[in-house]
Formats: structure tokens, sequence, C-alpha cells
DNA sequence: ATAAAATATTAGGTTTGCCTAATAAATATA
DNA sequence: TATATTTATTAGGCAAACCTAATATTTTAT
């Protein structure tokens, strides 16, 4: 069984996470602002993962995870995922607390620890910001999520999921009184600056479009 | 705050551990020997901590934790033993299967998360090796507690720690069904190799002085 | 008290993962 | 299309924490 660098399971995390969004590679520079360093120190380590088929890597154009890759990267977001979850419903964090926190907790190396952790919560398959956890063989129960500015205008349904997790946008989501499955009516959108105008808990609220698109919803039908 | 990395813990850690034992300095060697690397590896990273002023160190001597150094240590063996303890009572774990993950366990870094462990336990002040364990200050609450392989003939008891906490002693326990708080008699010792013939659960049982010596009890009193 | 053995330190390397500065390639702009 | 700008790579270093081999000190045994 190999084992991974703390360092190199925040590269495939990295990877896995930008995957999600663009579908082209993954840019160096991208990868240096997330994992907080330099351009020169990434090219240097995604040559390292290509050298251990983790990734493939194509000079100027970008890292793409392999399958053996992928497989590493999942296990990890499993366990962040699955931490975080923890944190929130056995120890009494809010759901604004648990990034920094998980981020360490995720290098812990132990096949049995996980999974325990796993069935004490029950298996669960979404963590507290509504993103998927993998099951144990990496496989993800997808909802059908759309951002909420993309909705037309009269949509209804339910706040499903965030798209940025950052304390500062949770911290603002908790002001508003905004939860997962909490329920939304889309009334208009504002053409110049394409602001919502929405019904949030029983009461009007504008939100901003960089707010409408870091939230999921999923429509009622 | 000033933070530690994960070596410098470790050291600290064995520094406390085998400082509990000898009275004067601890030697390289037996630092060397606990945390797996060589003296010369040693050396170095004792004259670092010296440095940072977290231990006395003299050289040919051995080194010392300065109160710094072991208001420290201690935190990090709280970690470990409080993380030890919720292994074991909220994860099922066996006693002779935490160790190497509560290493791990004990340097992540977050106050809010080890407070909420400690809470959850139920602050306890036992691990379950019956070792004790630090509170939020420092402060251990020690028992009276004797080698068994010390008492005299005819003392009775119960078990209340154990020094080696190896998985083969743990399990060799497991064996003989000898748990803390299991209740001995010492009927007699060979003078030849100093085994000791016990009434262990109602039945004789006899154990080596290898064994003796890395029981802890508590006499009746 | 001296020699031998054991223990500890120093000197000089290695690896991992980061850095800055210089260069090269790709993309955007005139 | 040629040039400027942005993005990426290479080259050369640094710090942490290891290592081996050589040397120094302390302890043990004759």
């Amino acid at each position: 069984m190999i084992m991974f660098t703390t360092s190199e399971e925040n590269y495939l995390k990295a990877i896995y996470n930008l995957q999600q969004e663009e579908d082209s590679g993954v840019s160096t520079s991208s990868l240096a602002e997330i994992l907080n360093t330099k351009a020169a120190s990434v090219t240097e380590m995604v040559k390292k993962l290509a050298d251990k088929k983790l990734v493939h890597y194509k000079k100027y154009y970008g890292a793409e995870l392999t399958n053996t890759g992928m497989k590493q990267a999942l296990t990890v977001v499993r366990k962040h995922r699955l931490w975080e979850t923890f944190l929130v419903q056995h120890l009494g964090f809010q759901w604004d607390e648990v990034h920094e926190v998980a981020e360490q907790l995720e290098h812990i190396k132990s096949e049995q620890l996980i999974e325990a952790i796993d069935k004490l919560l029950g298996y669960p398959t979404q963590d507290p910001h509504g993103d998927p956890i993998p099951d144990k063989n990496g496989n993800l129960k997808h909802k059908n999520q759309q951002l909420l500015s993309d909705m037309e205008i009269g949509s209804t349904g339910i706040i499903v999921g965030v798209k940025d997790s950052s304390p500062t946008f949770l911290q603002y989501l908790d002001k508003e009184k905004i939860t997962l499955g909490t329920a939304y009516k889309l009334y208009s959108k504002e053409e110049f600056d394409h602001a919502l105008e929405l019904e949030i808990n029983g009461k009007p609220l504008r939100v901003s479009h960089k707010i409408a698109s870091n939230l999921f919803v999923e429509e009622k039908s």
C-alpha cells in the first residue's frame, strides 16, 4: 500500500477540486493560488506527481488526475468531508469553523479510524456545506443542483449547498438565517447588476449576483 | 502563540516520558531509541530545543524540560491520551489499537477541537491504559499506584494501569482477561526467577517478573 | 590508573518542499 | 502579424530533519 505525503495529498485534492470547475487541464497558477504557494513550486510538484502516475501533465497546458490519482484524491476528499460532518454533528462546531481543522484531520492515516467515523455518522452522503461525500469505493451521490443565479424568474425550491464555503460567506448566510433546506422563491433579477429579489424564510431579500452564484438550489418539481 | 513542528512535539513528549522514569537528564540514546532515529539526529534536535528554551541541555549529560517545555509536553500528552480515550469510548477501538492513531491525532492544532473532545468524554482523568490525562492547565491527578512486582506476599487490590502499553503486552492481558479494575491477590514469589503466583479473576495465575513489573496496582487498604 | 567499551558529538550529506530570479512559451493587443 | 503581457518553467538556493562516518568524551573493566 503506497503512502502519500501531506503535501502530495493536498495537491491531489486541489487538482480534484479545480478539475470539477474547468474542463481543460488544471493550471499551475490556479493550483498555486489555492495551495498558497508559488508557481515554481507547483510545477515541481506536479512533475513529481506525474512521475508517480497520479496526474497527466503537459507543459504549459496543465495537470489532470489519472485514475489512480482520482482514486487517491477521492479518499482525501472523503476524509475531509466526513471529518467536517463529525465536527458539526458530534462536537458542536459551526459550519464556518470546520474547514481549517478538517484540513489537518484529512491527512490522518488510518482506515479503521475513518471507517469508524463513517459508521458513527451513519454513512452520510453530504457534508455540512451540501457537498457529496464519496463512499469508501469513491462513489459520489450527485444531487441535481443548479446555481441560484441561473434560475428563471418565478422559480421556487430549496437551498441545497454552497459553492464558496469560506467563513465570511457562511457567516453572511447565518446572519440572513439561510441554511441548507431553506426554501426560496425568485421574484426578479436586476438587469444592471444581476442582483436577485428573493423570498427567503417568508421575507423578501435582495442578494447580489455574487451571492446567488455561490448558492446551489434544487428546484421544486 | 508559538507553534511547534510535529517533530519538536514528539521530542518534547519523549523527553517527558523518559524524564518520568530516570531522574537524571534524558540520554541521547534513550531518545534515539524511542523516537526511532539516530543519536546524531537527537543531539541536533535537542540543541535546537535548547535554543528555544524548551529544554536544558548539557553535553554528554542529557536533556531536561524547562517549565515552558514541560507545559508544551503536557499539552501533547493531554491530546494523545484524550484521543486514545475517544477512540476506545466512541469509536470502538480496542486498547491495543489506539496508540499509533493517537500518535498522529496528537499533533492536530485546534484548541477548540481538543476542548470539545474533552467535554464529549466528560473530562476524563485517565486514558484506557490507566495513564493520567493532564487537564487543560497541565495538572495531573495522580493515583497512588505501585508496581505489582514490588508488592508483598499476601497483598490484594486491583490492577489500575499498565506501564508498557505495547500491543503485544495488551493482547497478553486480553488473553488472560486482565483489565483495569481486575482484582488480584499475590500468593507467592519465586526466588529463582521472581515469577509471581497470583489469583486473578478467581483463578490462579503465574506471571513472570517482566509482566508483574509492567502492571500498576492499587492495594486494598 | 589505564585501556577498552559504550555513548555522544561533530562534520558533511541527502531528501522534501518551498523560495526568488531568470528565461521560455502562450495569449492578448495593437 | 508583431509586440506586449501574462503564465509557466528552469536554475540555483534554503531550512528542516534525517543519515553515516569520524572523532571526542564518559564509563566500565582490568
